[in-house]
DNA sequence: GTGAAAGCGCTAACAC
DNA sequence: GTGTTAGCGCTTTCAC
């Protein structure tokens, strides 16, 4: 069976075929008897529209890029971020009839910007969702606004001028979560920093900050300690918390891995959690369930996050115009079975 | 900057549109001095050709779209499956200058079919690759090849007459695990089965029946428990094998996760691993790095089983005829801390 | 070796 | 409400 074209439905329809892209398109100005008819001829023919075609007619793809940072190799934890990012930019499209097309990049080579540019005038994407960090380099982003694509960043560090961008409440829900280990009698939490690189992991260390200060408790040089968002540096990090004679009784990571690491030691160490010690992390990554004691985290709603910039980037293009904001969707603790009442 | 085209870059090289798409499609004839000149043209103008229109005029969109399963909700372990294939389609498409379009779908809906169709339709991709469980799926499989859109299955289980295919031993590689389990002294291995839906892990399990032949060890239906892919139910199985007074010295489980359950269950009796229970799982996931100790394994090459299927989509494209057979892509063993020599 | 002309299948602008 | 006419930016055929 060869495929059908608009020429073949609107022969078998009796009219025009622009009357047949009206229908297509769900445009107005058509007599619903009209419609019917075309309608019919479309499903006999079981007709549908060519992509390139209509692309190359409207200037418009029905296509989205998520671009994401290519992990050196697709390593833990990558994988559950870009799983949900694509969850959620899926769900966008599905209900819009965009397809999705994936560019991981690798952040650090000097030709992103370039490739990015190549992409764009090839394929010419509806839209571009631009996930952290590549969403944090001024070079990146310019080449991307440059060529007008419509572009809307995850999660940035700070707001850049009057660029779309869609983040999370990284430093409330962060003070949160300490605010309800504090609740739990907890008076010495520890604070275990990520990547310097990642923003919103820096927001977390001062919603940690925050927390303290609403509860009451004194911020303390000592109880924080740095690590690189890595499991291995958990356990580095949880090692020297954990073998000083005045140990903290709760610890907070800014990511779940470094709380896995976290825990990985404790149990070593023969420390019971949560009895002995409390302890959170951040992301709900799928690790987080697959510890145990299950771990105590904050949700961090990616898909919720890129479903949100899909959408405005499809509205974008209807409306013609861009909402030129960032929109916060928030995150929510997840309480689980590694934090508790604070040893007596 | 408005975007070149063909034209422009004829123009400005003072050649015909024809001469400029024959450089930037690499075709022959062509004087090398005139190469230069639209080359330099081309570079100066940042010329990149439209991809709509050239997939118009040539029937050639230089995409392939990727189709897995779509986890109900993307969970543990899915999501490492799934950024492995797509690390290895898109390692082949950036190497050929192909993008790539991710289309993940629900096995059990009715339009599966049809949804494809439509897609591919719209879309006119130059390539299918198709992933299990839906590559077993004989009305989803034969829709695709309804199309002529060249179409290469991973890891089917039968071989389906002569349809392109890219497969693991499993079974042989599973057989070979099991030869190292009874090499290392072990003599009662038992063996959790996997998800009775999921071929390739009903391969594992004959390929263990081989292995104990191989050993000259005796089968017995005792040894063998029924699990279904999660780590919960390698739980409930190692409890099961575990408990009992003649307890299994070693267990070989179909997937990770049941391995990874098998351990937690294992820790909870104060079954010592490896010293007093060897324990071995299947696909090298990022889990089995994560457990403590690591994982014992089979390295599932699924990156490279999808690169491997990519480039032979491209290939097909080329050449205009399909490789009608199925490409083997060996797994390899990992041996890591969770096996060990049998307790005397 | 190179070029002219004719579409690919659709949408846009404007007529009717 | 509906149809007509021009393209969108390329590749293809075939002439030179």
């Amino acid at each position: 069976m060869t495929k059908a074209t608009i020429d073949d439905v609107a022969e078998l329809a009796g009219v025009s075929i622009k009357t047949v892209s009206r229908v297509v398109n769900q445009e107005p100005n058509v007599r619903d008897s009209t419609r019917e008819k075309v309608e019919k001829a479309i499903a006999k023919l079981n007709y549908r529209p060519n992509k390139a075609a209509q692309t190359l007619a409207s200037l418009h793809s029905r296509l989205i890029v998520l671009v994401y940072d290519d992990p050196s190799a697709y390593e833990i934890p990558s994988a559950g971020y870009i799983i949900r990012m694509q969850e959620g930019a899926l769900r966008a499209c599905r209900t819009a009839n965009y397809e999705l097309l994936i560019h991981p990049c690798r952040y650090r080579s000097k030709d992103v910007a370039k490739e990015l540019r190549t992409l764009i005038e090839q394929v010419r994407p509806d839209g571009i969702v631009l996930a952290a960090p590549l969403s944090n380099v001024p070079r990146i982003v310019n080449a991307i606004e440059n060529t007008g694509t419509p572009l809307i960043r995850i999660s940035p560090g700070k707001r850049n001028g009057k660029l779309s961008a869609v983040a999370t409440n990284d430093r409330q829900i962060s003070a949160e979560m300490t605010r309800y280990l504090a609740s739990l009698g907890h008076e010495k939490i520890a604070f275990i920093t990520g990547h310097p690189g990642h923003k919103a992991v820096g927001n977390r260390f001062l919603g940690y900050q925050d927390g303290l200060t609403q509860s009451g408790l004194e911020f303390s040089e000592s109880l924080v300690v740095a690590g690189d968002n890595s499991i291995r540096s958990g356990e580095a990090c949880a090692m020297e918390l954990l073998e000083r004679e005045d140990r903290p009784t709760a610890i907070f990571a800014a990511n779940d891995d470094m709380a896995a690491g976290v825990m990985r030691v404790a149990d070593r160490l023969g420390i019971k959690v949560p009895e002995e010690l409390s302890v959170a992390g951040c992301d709900d990554i799928a690790l987080a369930q697959q510890v145990y004691p299950a771990l105590t985290t904050i949700n961090q709603p990616l898909a919720a996050m890129v479903d949100e910039a899909v959408l405005r980037l499809i509205g974008w293009n209807r409306e013609n115009k861009a909402v030129e904001d960032t929109t916060v969707v928030p995150g929510a603790l997840k309480i689980r079975e590694s934090t508790g009442p604070a040893p007596t």
